[in-house]
RNA sequence: GGAACCAUCGCCAAGUUGGUAAGGCCGCAGCCUGCAAAGCUGCUAUUCGCCGGUUCGAGUCCGGCUGGUUCCUCCA
């Protein structure tokens, strides 16, 4: 039984979908006006951990993620550059795309943008205008009328207002509330990105895009429109909060059963953030380490815990991937047999009790270990062999790593001409050592060190790994 | 100012319903090796930020304190 932390109740639930056997999921996606930062690839790691556990749990997953494509900060972008909106968050939803895909998050079923979204849109503001939720000011804004939501606040637990809040946000506005916010925001001026609809001519606000894109999308139930709702611990409020509140006044029903929240990504100990220039672009740390191993580091701790970014627990991370790989290298050539089920089992139960994967690398490091104790015994295994090769697969389908052949892990960022004076070397010291001229081998060895290539004499031969 | 979360070995990090501390890195000893590396074996927290309380028994529950982070404003 799926175990899921639901950031509303602050409780383990256990997971019951709204349709047996079937998983609904929406992720609040990024907003496409700048490169993704480590932030982005946490959460999009964390739901895709999430998505992969329910999947081989036996359930029929839809996720769906949307690209925020209309928003102040693209248009500001626009203003800045002279491009058009649609180069902007074209060229950045091809790169977020990509990145992720490095880092081996998989791709949403849906993915909805907000520019594709207008007539959904729309519609919930029409409806919840209607329903008398919602109110036109004079300069043609829509407000959602908090104060006609009785559940409002239920979602962050922020009911109460403080006169200290009251006057930070209140003033600028016609709002009836203060914690009233945008649905529509009217056209200001020439500059402006304006699409047409019976309230006023302007553009959606934040909040309402992701409510009208998952009754668009998803077929829900009189109870929930979906299983799960995800996204950044920042979302909590005031996001979420209003898109529950939207999407309850406008549907008569809740949004999501269940709520979901990551923990941030911090470096070296400081929150991550331009004005203290230490955002971490993904294709920055991309060019420097491999997208599995940054992959596996990120997915190390438990999404809902802060994480703190730093060089040497990469490292770290990657060693222990490193293990996998080697005994990889030990299993293959061959085909994989049978999980074995006691492994596969221990693997779920972990990842079960709301993606618990500090246990379940540890099951795999218990895994590794007792396959290469068996394997010292008794090299020529063959249906040892067999089974950790398919254990493998298993991993890689459930967690995302493993997956790739382990010679060509290790050599990672060594080019042809180099791997070609590499395994010359190698080819020299094999020599030197058949002759019992160690002197020379081993220079060759210290050789190779300096080139940061470490070399392993094993039963089939020497092989070597980049450190 | 209001609210929430967190604090476990040198480092990273598990530990729901209280019952006597997973795993990884590092380190030490040994096996293997020409020597290494890799792999394996063994060792490495009587103790869970501090102070009280509840209990036969608390890292786990309650109260207080200290330290860190986050949200209340665009933000993954």
């Amino acid at each position: 039984m799926m175990q899921i932390f639901d950031s509303v109740t602050k409780t383990k639930r256990p997971f019951e979908p709204i349709n047996p056997n079937e998983a609904s999921i929406y992720v609040c996606g990024p907003t496409v006006y700048d490169d993704a930062h480590l932030g982005h690839a946490r959460s999009a790691l964390a739901f895709d951990l999430l998505r992969r556990t329910l999947e081989a749990l036996g359930f029929k997953v839809t996720m769906g993620k949307n690209f925020t494509d209309i928003d102040d900060k693209i248009i500001k972008k626009v203003e800045a550059t002279g491009k058009s909106m649609q180069e902007i968050t074209g060229y950045y939803i091809d790169r977020y795309l990509e990145e992720m895909a490095a880092l081996g998050v998989r791709r949403a079923d849906i993915e909805p943008k907000a520019t594709e979204s207008l007539d959904a849109i729309t519609a919930m503001i029409q409806t919840l205008i209607d329903k008398d939720y919602a109110y036109i000011v004079s300069n043609g804004d829509v407000y959602f009328d908090t104060s006609k939501d009785a559940h409002y606040g239920e979602i962050s637990h922020k009911v109460h207002d403080d006169d200290e809040n009251l006057s930070r946000v209140t003033h600028n506005s016609q709002k009836r509330n203060p914690k009233d916010f945008a649905l529509w925001k009217a056209c200001k001026g020439e500059e402006d990105i304006c699409f047409e609809t019976p309230f006023s001519s302007g553009r959606p606000g934040w909040h309402i895009e992701c409510s009208a894109m998952i009754e668009a999308h998803f077929q829900g139930t009189d109870e929930y429109s979906i299983d799960i709702h995800g996204g950044g611990a920042d979302l909590l409020f005031p996001h979420h909060e209003n898109e529950a509140a939207q999407s309850r006044c406008a549907t008569g029903h809740e949004l999501a059963k269940y709520w979901m929240h990551n923990g941030f990504v911090q470096i070296d100990g400081e929150k991550m953030s331009k004005s203290l220039g230490n955002s971490f672009f993904l294709k920055d740390a991309l060019k420097v380490y491999d997208g599995e191993v940054l992959r596996y580091y990120l997915n190390s701790v438990h999404y809902r815990n802060d994480f703190n970014f730093n060089e040497e627990d990469l490292q770290t991370a990657k060693k222990r991937l490193d293990k996998l790989y080697r005994l990889k290298k030990r299993v293959l050539p061959g085909k994989g047999s049978v999980v074995n089920n006691s492994f596969k089992e221990k693997l779920l139960e972990a990842m079960a009790d709301d993606l618990n994967i500090s246990v379940a690398l540890s099951v795999i490091d218990e895994m590794i270990a007792s396959a290469n104790e068996r394997l010292d015994k008794n090299p020529k295994n063959k249906a040892l062999k067999k089974e950790t090769i398919a254990n493998i697969a298993f991993i890689d389908e459930l967690l995302g790593f493993g997956g790739k052949e382990p010679f060509s892990y290790f050599q990672i960022g060594v080019d042809e001409t180099l791997k070609e004076k590499i395994e010359a070397l190698i080819a020299q010291r094999s020599e030197a050592k058949k002759n019992k001229d160690f002197t020379t081998s081993d220079a060759i060895r210290d050789e190779l060190t300096a080139m940061g290539i470490a070399i392993m004499d094993t039963a089939e031969g020497t092989v070597w790994e980049k450190a």
